[in-house]
DNA sequence: ATTTCCTTCATTCTTTAGTACCAATCACCC
DNA sequence: GGGTGATTGGTACTAAAGAATGAAGGAAAT
Protein backbone atom coordinates (compact mmCIF):
# COMPACT_ATOMS: atom_id res chain seq x y z
CA UNK A 1 0.00 0.00 0.00
CA UNK A 2 2.58 2.40 1.29
CA UNK A 3 4.57 1.62 -1.85
CA UNK A 4 2.12 1.98 -4.65
CA UNK A 5 1.20 5.12 -3.63
CA UNK A 6 4.94 6.19 -2.94
CA UNK A 7 4.94 5.35 -6.74
CA UNK A 8 2.40 7.31 -8.02
CA UNK A 9 3.94 10.88 -6.21
CA UNK A 10 7.23 9.58 -7.98
CA UNK A 11 5.19 9.52 -11.78
CA UNK A 12 3.73 12.95 -10.57
CA UNK A 13 7.50 14.52 -9.69
CA UNK A 14 8.67 12.71 -12.60
CA UNK A 15 6.68 14.81 -15.10
CA UNK A 16 6.97 17.84 -13.38
CA UNK A 17 11.04 17.64 -13.77
CA UNK A 18 10.31 16.69 -17.28
CA UNK A 19 8.24 19.85 -18.22
CA UNK A 20 11.00 21.78 -16.54
CA UNK A 21 14.05 20.28 -18.34
CA UNK A 22 12.54 20.87 -21.35
CA UNK A 23 11.83 24.75 -20.84
CA UNK A 24 15.20 25.00 -19.26
CA UNK A 25 16.64 23.65 -21.89
CA UNK A 26 14.17 25.69 -24.88
CA UNK A 27 15.50 29.03 -22.90
CA UNK A 28 18.84 28.18 -22.89
CA UNK A 29 19.02 27.53 -26.88
CA UNK A 30 17.37 30.82 -27.12
CA UNK A 31 19.81 32.38 -24.95
CA UNK A 32 22.17 30.92 -27.10
CA UNK A 33 21.06 31.81 -30.25
CA UNK A 34 20.79 35.64 -29.33
CA UNK A 35 24.72 35.53 -27.77
CA UNK A 36 25.57 34.22 -31.12
CA UNK A 37 23.89 37.25 -32.88
CA UNK A 38 25.15 39.36 -30.16
CA UNK A 39 28.69 38.26 -30.54
CA UNK A 40 28.17 38.63 -34.71
CA UNK A 41 27.27 41.80 -34.12
CA UNK A 42 30.09 43.14 -32.34
CA UNK A 43 32.74 40.54 -33.12
CA UNK A 44 35.07 43.58 -33.39
CA UNK A 45 34.44 44.80 -30.20
CA UNK A 46 34.87 41.42 -28.56
CA UNK A 47 38.51 40.79 -30.90
CA UNK A 48 39.54 44.65 -29.63
CA UNK A 49 38.80 43.30 -26.05
CA UNK A 50 40.63 40.01 -26.28
CA UNK A 51 43.36 41.80 -27.73
CA UNK A 52 43.36 44.42 -24.84
CA UNK A 53 43.10 41.66 -22.32
CA UNK A 54 45.96 39.31 -24.18
CA UNK A 55 48.35 42.45 -24.28
CA UNK A 56 47.45 43.66 -20.69
CA UNK A 57 48.54 40.46 -19.50
CA UNK A 58 51.36 40.21 -22.09
CA UNK A 59 52.67 43.90 -20.65
CA UNK A 60 52.21 42.42 -17.24
CA UNK A 61 54.38 39.42 -17.85
CA UNK A 62 57.01 41.72 -19.81
CA UNK A 63 56.72 43.59 -16.70
CA UNK A 64 57.31 40.74 -14.18
CA UNK A 65 60.40 39.57 -15.84
CA UNK A 66 62.29 42.61 -16.63
CA UNK A 67 61.63 45.08 -13.91
CA UNK A 68 64.36 44.23 -10.96
CA UNK A 69 62.73 43.27 -7.62
CA UNK A 70 62.12 46.92 -5.55
CA UNK A 71 64.08 45.98 -2.71
CA UNK A 72 63.27 47.71 1.00
CA UNK A 73 65.91 47.39 3.45
CA UNK A 74 64.65 47.17 6.66
CA UNK A 75 66.54 47.13 9.90
CA UNK A 76 66.47 44.84 12.83
CA UNK A 77 67.76 45.77 15.98
CA UNK A 78 69.95 42.66 17.35
CA UNK A 79 70.19 42.63 21.14
CA UNK A 80 73.71 41.27 22.12
CA UNK A 81 74.16 41.17 25.81
CA UNK A 82 77.12 41.26 27.24
CA UNK A 83 77.75 40.03 30.79
CA UNK A 84 80.56 42.60 32.34
CA UNK A 85 83.57 42.82 29.47
CA UNK A 86 86.39 42.16 31.55
CA UNK A 87 85.69 45.43 32.67
CA UNK A 88 88.60 43.95 35.82
CA UNK A 89 90.52 46.47 36.73
CA UNK A 90 93.36 45.39 39.08
CA UNK A 91 93.73 47.68 42.15
CA UNK A 92 97.53 48.21 42.32
CA UNK A 93 97.61 50.19 45.24
CA UNK A 94 95.83 48.19 47.58
CA UNK A 95 97.80 45.34 46.64
CA UNK A 96 101.28 47.22 46.99
CA UNK A 97 100.10 47.89 50.66
CA UNK A 98 99.82 44.24 51.43
CA UNK A 99 103.19 43.82 50.86
CA UNK A 100 102.94 40.54 49.44
CA UNK A 101 105.56 38.75 47.78
CA UNK A 102 105.24 37.61 44.02
CA UNK A 103 105.24 33.84 45.19
CA UNK A 104 102.75 34.91 47.77
CA UNK A 105 100.28 36.65 45.60
CA UNK A 106 100.17 34.05 42.78
CA UNK A 107 99.44 31.37 45.38
CA UNK A 108 96.44 33.63 46.57
CA UNK A 109 95.35 33.80 43.09
CA UNK A 110 95.45 29.93 43.10
CA UNK A 111 94.29 29.72 46.35
CA UNK A 112 91.11 31.93 44.98
CA UNK A 113 90.55 30.20 42.29
CA UNK A 114 89.26 27.19 44.79
CA UNK A 115 92.58 25.12 44.72
CA UNK A 116 93.88 22.93 47.34
CA UNK A 117 97.46 23.57 49.28
CA UNK A 118 98.18 20.18 47.56
CA UNK A 119 96.96 21.28 44.58
CA UNK A 120 98.41 24.94 44.38
CA UNK A 121 101.76 22.68 44.78
CA UNK A 122 100.91 20.44 41.56
CA UNK A 123 100.03 23.65 39.56
CA UNK A 124 103.59 25.18 40.93
CA UNK A 125 105.59 22.31 40.88
CA UNK A 126 106.62 23.25 44.73
CA UNK A 127 105.93 21.18 48.02
CA UNK A 128 103.02 20.92 50.06
CA UNK A 129 105.19 22.68 52.50
CA UNK A 130 105.82 25.52 50.69
CA UNK A 131 102.78 25.93 49.98
CA UNK A 132 101.76 26.16 53.21
CA UNK A 133 104.55 28.32 54.17
CA UNK A 134 103.25 31.14 51.90
CA UNK A 135 99.85 30.57 52.67
CA UNK A 136 100.36 31.42 56.31
CA UNK A 137 102.62 34.47 55.63
CA UNK A 138 99.80 35.67 53.54
CA UNK A 139 97.41 35.30 55.76
CA UNK A 140 99.48 36.96 57.88
CA UNK A 141 99.95 39.91 55.94
CA UNK A 142 95.84 39.92 54.85
CA UNK A 143 94.86 39.74 58.12
CA UNK A 144 92.50 36.92 57.49
CA UNK A 145 92.01 33.68 59.75
CA UNK A 146 92.04 31.14 56.60
CA UNK A 147 91.66 30.95 53.21
CA UNK A 148 87.83 31.52 52.78
CA UNK A 149 88.23 34.84 54.43
CA UNK A 150 91.39 35.86 51.98
CA UNK A 151 89.65 34.99 49.13
CA UNK A 152 87.00 37.57 49.85
CA UNK A 153 89.05 39.71 51.15
CA UNK A 154 90.94 39.95 47.81
CA UNK A 155 87.53 40.16 45.76
CA UNK A 156 86.37 42.92 47.67
CA UNK A 157 89.82 44.57 47.06
CA UNK A 158 90.26 43.96 43.82
CA UNK A 159 93.19 42.58 43.98
CA UNK A 160 92.47 39.15 41.75
CA UNK A 161 90.32 38.38 39.40
CA UNK B 1 90.81 87.79 -55.91
CA UNK B 2 90.45 85.23 -53.19
CA UNK B 3 86.78 86.61 -52.59
CA UNK B 4 85.32 86.33 -55.69
CA UNK B 5 85.93 83.31 -56.71
CA UNK B 6 84.35 82.38 -53.06
CA UNK B 7 81.41 83.85 -53.80
CA UNK B 8 80.89 82.08 -57.44
CA UNK B 9 81.32 78.67 -55.51
CA UNK B 10 78.78 79.67 -52.95
CA UNK B 11 76.26 80.72 -55.60
CA UNK B 12 76.78 77.17 -56.87
CA UNK B 13 76.16 75.13 -53.31
CA UNK B 14 73.19 77.74 -53.10
CA UNK B 15 71.35 75.79 -56.30
CA UNK B 16 72.29 72.75 -55.29
CA UNK B 17 70.61 72.47 -51.77
CA UNK B 18 67.42 74.42 -52.97
CA UNK B 19 67.13 71.59 -55.50
CA UNK B 20 67.98 68.42 -53.22
CA UNK B 21 64.98 70.39 -50.68
CA UNK B 22 62.15 70.59 -53.61
CA UNK B 23 62.95 66.90 -53.91
CA UNK B 24 62.71 66.03 -51.03
CA UNK B 25 59.80 67.68 -50.27
CA UNK B 26 58.22 66.40 -52.76
CA UNK B 27 59.35 62.78 -52.24
CA UNK B 28 57.96 63.38 -48.62
CA UNK B 29 54.23 64.54 -49.61
CA UNK B 30 54.58 61.10 -52.08
CA UNK B 31 55.20 59.25 -48.99
CA UNK B 32 52.48 61.15 -46.81
CA UNK B 33 50.13 60.23 -49.06
CA UNK B 34 51.13 56.77 -49.66
CA UNK B 35 51.07 56.78 -46.20
CA UNK B 36 47.29 58.70 -45.55
CA UNK B 37 45.74 55.76 -48.40
CA UNK B 38 48.05 52.65 -46.22
CA UNK B 39 46.18 54.08 -43.00
CA UNK B 40 42.85 54.91 -44.18
CA UNK B 41 42.91 50.86 -45.97
CA UNK B 42 44.51 49.11 -42.29
CA UNK B 43 42.52 51.66 -40.04
CA UNK B 44 41.38 48.60 -38.31
CA UNK B 45 44.59 47.05 -37.76
CA UNK B 46 46.02 50.06 -36.51
CA UNK B 47 43.06 50.41 -34.35
CA UNK B 48 43.51 47.33 -33.10
CA UNK B 49 47.48 47.86 -32.72
CA UNK B 50 47.29 50.96 -30.87
CA UNK B 51 44.65 49.05 -28.23
CA UNK B 52 47.42 46.51 -28.22
CA UNK B 53 50.24 48.81 -27.19
CA UNK B 54 48.14 50.71 -24.93
CA UNK B 55 46.88 47.60 -23.18
CA UNK B 56 50.71 46.38 -22.64
CA UNK B 57 51.71 49.58 -21.17
CA UNK B 58 48.48 49.75 -18.85
CA UNK B 59 49.31 46.36 -17.36
CA UNK B 60 53.28 47.25 -17.69
CA UNK B 61 51.77 50.12 -15.17
CA UNK B 62 49.63 48.21 -13.33
CA UNK B 63 52.10 45.28 -12.33
CA UNK B 64 54.67 48.12 -11.29
CA UNK B 65 51.78 49.06 -9.06
CA UNK B 66 50.80 45.62 -8.09
CA UNK B 67 54.54 44.23 -7.18
CA UNK B 68 55.35 44.18 -3.95
CA UNK B 69 59.05 45.25 -3.23
CA UNK B 70 61.46 42.86 -2.32
CA UNK B 71 62.15 43.50 1.83
CA UNK B 72 65.84 43.48 2.69
CA UNK B 73 65.85 42.43 6.61
CA UNK B 74 69.50 44.25 7.56
CA UNK B 75 70.41 43.18 11.41
CA UNK B 76 71.92 45.80 13.34
CA UNK B 77 73.82 45.10 16.13
CA UNK B 78 73.20 46.90 19.25
CA UNK B 79 75.05 46.01 22.25
CA UNK B 80 73.96 46.25 26.07
CA UNK B 81 76.28 46.15 28.06
CA UNK B 82 74.92 44.57 31.81
CA UNK B 83 76.73 45.29 34.80
CA UNK B 84 76.06 44.32 37.87
CA UNK B 85 76.86 46.92 40.38
CA UNK B 86 74.45 46.50 43.30
CA UNK B 87 71.47 44.33 40.90
CA UNK B 88 72.19 41.13 42.15
CA UNK B 89 68.95 39.23 40.74
CA UNK B 90 68.64 35.71 41.96
CA UNK B 91 68.80 32.88 39.67
CA UNK B 92 66.14 31.27 40.30
CA UNK B 93 66.02 28.37 37.66
CA UNK B 94 69.44 27.57 38.85
CA UNK B 95 68.62 27.35 42.17
CA UNK B 96 65.67 24.84 41.55
CA UNK B 97 68.00 22.91 39.81
CA UNK B 98 70.53 22.28 42.29
CA UNK B 99 67.28 20.81 44.18
CA UNK B 100 68.69 22.13 47.37
CA UNK B 101 66.93 21.85 50.47
CA UNK B 102 65.86 25.14 53.18
CA UNK B 103 68.55 24.10 55.21
CA UNK B 104 71.45 23.32 52.92
CA UNK B 105 70.94 26.53 50.94
CA UNK B 106 70.70 28.74 54.12
CA UNK B 107 73.94 26.70 55.08
CA UNK B 108 75.23 27.35 52.15
CA UNK B 109 74.95 31.20 52.53
CA UNK B 110 76.03 31.18 55.74
CA UNK B 111 79.45 28.98 53.98
CA UNK B 112 79.82 31.99 51.38
CA UNK B 113 80.34 34.27 53.69
CA UNK B 114 83.34 32.86 54.81
CA UNK B 115 82.15 31.34 58.26
CA UNK B 116 83.53 28.00 59.42
CA UNK B 117 81.03 24.89 60.60
CA UNK B 118 81.26 25.79 63.61
CA UNK B 119 80.15 29.76 63.05
CA UNK B 120 77.77 28.10 61.37
CA UNK B 121 76.31 25.97 63.45
CA UNK B 122 76.11 28.85 66.28
CA UNK B 123 74.53 31.33 63.87
CA UNK B 124 71.38 28.56 63.31
CA UNK B 125 71.49 27.06 66.60
CA UNK B 126 71.95 23.72 65.76
CA UNK B 127 74.96 21.08 66.38
CA UNK B 128 78.42 20.89 64.40
CA UNK B 129 76.95 17.52 62.76
CA UNK B 130 74.19 18.92 61.61
CA UNK B 131 76.32 21.75 59.34
CA UNK B 132 78.52 18.81 58.68
CA UNK B 133 75.65 16.77 57.33
CA UNK B 134 73.84 19.34 55.30
CA UNK B 135 77.21 20.96 54.20
CA UNK B 136 78.44 17.38 52.93
CA UNK B 137 74.59 16.62 50.78
CA UNK B 138 75.01 19.91 49.46
CA UNK B 139 78.19 19.66 48.27
CA UNK B 140 77.16 16.31 46.71
CA UNK B 141 74.10 18.20 44.96
CA UNK B 142 76.44 21.19 44.07
CA UNK B 143 78.77 18.77 42.28
CA UNK B 144 81.90 20.02 44.12
CA UNK B 145 84.16 19.11 46.27
CA UNK B 146 84.29 21.40 49.39
CA UNK B 147 83.47 24.91 50.52
CA UNK B 148 85.60 26.72 48.62
CA UNK B 149 84.61 25.36 45.53
CA UNK B 150 80.99 25.42 46.45
CA UNK B 151 81.54 29.38 47.33
CA UNK B 152 82.47 30.04 43.75
CA UNK B 153 80.07 28.10 41.71
CA UNK B 154 77.45 30.08 43.95
CA UNK B 155 78.62 33.29 43.17
CA UNK B 156 79.39 31.86 39.52
CA UNK B 157 75.48 30.71 39.52
CA UNK B 158 73.83 33.27 40.74
CA UNK B 159 72.65 31.83 43.43
CA UNK B 160 73.85 33.71 46.35
CA UNK B 161 74.68 37.46 47.18
C1' DA C 1 48.72 3.13 57.33
C1' DT C 2 52.82 3.29 54.91
C1' DT C 3 56.24 5.55 52.45
C1' DT C 4 59.13 9.31 51.45
C1' DC C 5 61.68 13.23 52.44
C1' DC C 6 63.48 16.76 55.58
C1' DT C 7 65.68 17.77 59.69
C1' DT C 8 68.30 16.86 63.46
C1' DC C 9 72.16 14.71 65.82
C1' DA C 10 75.84 11.23 66.80
C1' DT C 11 80.14 8.52 66.00
C1' DT C 12 84.27 7.24 63.58
C1' DC C 13 87.80 8.03 60.55
C1' DT C 14 90.59 10.43 56.92
C1' DT C 15 92.08 14.43 54.71
C1' DT C 16 93.17 19.12 54.57
C1' DA C 17 94.34 23.52 56.56
C1' DG C 18 96.87 26.14 59.49
C1' DT C 19 100.53 27.31 63.17
C1' DA C 20 105.08 27.19 64.97
C1' DC C 21 109.66 26.63 64.50
C1' DC C 22 113.71 25.59 61.94
C1' DA C 23 117.11 25.59 58.06
C1' DA C 24 119.40 25.84 53.43
C1' DT C 25 120.06 28.48 49.21
C1' DC C 26 120.33 32.57 46.52
C1' DA C 27 120.35 37.48 45.25
C1' DC C 28 121.17 42.04 46.59
C1' DC C 29 123.02 45.84 49.19
C1' DC C 30 126.11 48.27 52.40
C1' DG D 1 132.12 39.75 54.44
C1' DG D 2 127.86 40.24 56.80
C1' DG D 3 123.03 41.59 56.92
C1' DT D 4 118.47 41.26 54.71
C1' DG D 5 114.75 39.23 52.55
C1' DA D 6 112.74 36.00 49.21
C1' DT D 7 112.27 31.26 48.16
C1' DT D 8 112.15 26.62 49.18
C1' DG D 9 111.63 22.88 52.19
C1' DG D 10 111.21 20.11 56.55
C1' DT D 11 108.87 18.30 61.11
C1' DA D 12 105.42 18.28 64.65
C1' DC D 13 101.15 19.40 66.20
C1' DT D 14 96.25 21.17 66.41
C1' DA D 15 91.99 22.43 64.36
C1' DA D 16 88.77 22.10 60.97
C1' DA D 17 86.60 19.96 57.13
C1' DG D 18 84.63 16.20 55.01
C1' DA D 19 83.07 11.17 54.14
C1' DA D 20 80.45 7.33 55.70
C1' DT D 21 77.00 5.47 58.35
C1' DG D 22 73.26 5.23 61.43
C1' DA D 23 69.16 6.77 63.74
C1' DA D 24 65.08 9.27 65.45
C1' DG D 25 61.25 12.54 64.99
C1' DG D 26 57.97 15.01 62.06
C1' DA D 27 55.45 16.56 57.94
C1' DA D 28 53.33 15.48 53.67
C1' DA D 29 51.87 12.52 50.06
C1' DT D 30 49.87 8.11 48.38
Amino acid sequence: MVDSRKLKVDNGIKHILLYALAIATFIFILKWIQWKFLIVENAIHIYVGLIAILFTILGMWFTTQLLKPKTQTVFVEKHIIIQEPENFCLNQTALKKLNLTNREYQVLTLIVKGLSNAEVANELFLSLSTIKSHASSLYVKMNVKNRYQAMIKAKKMNIVK
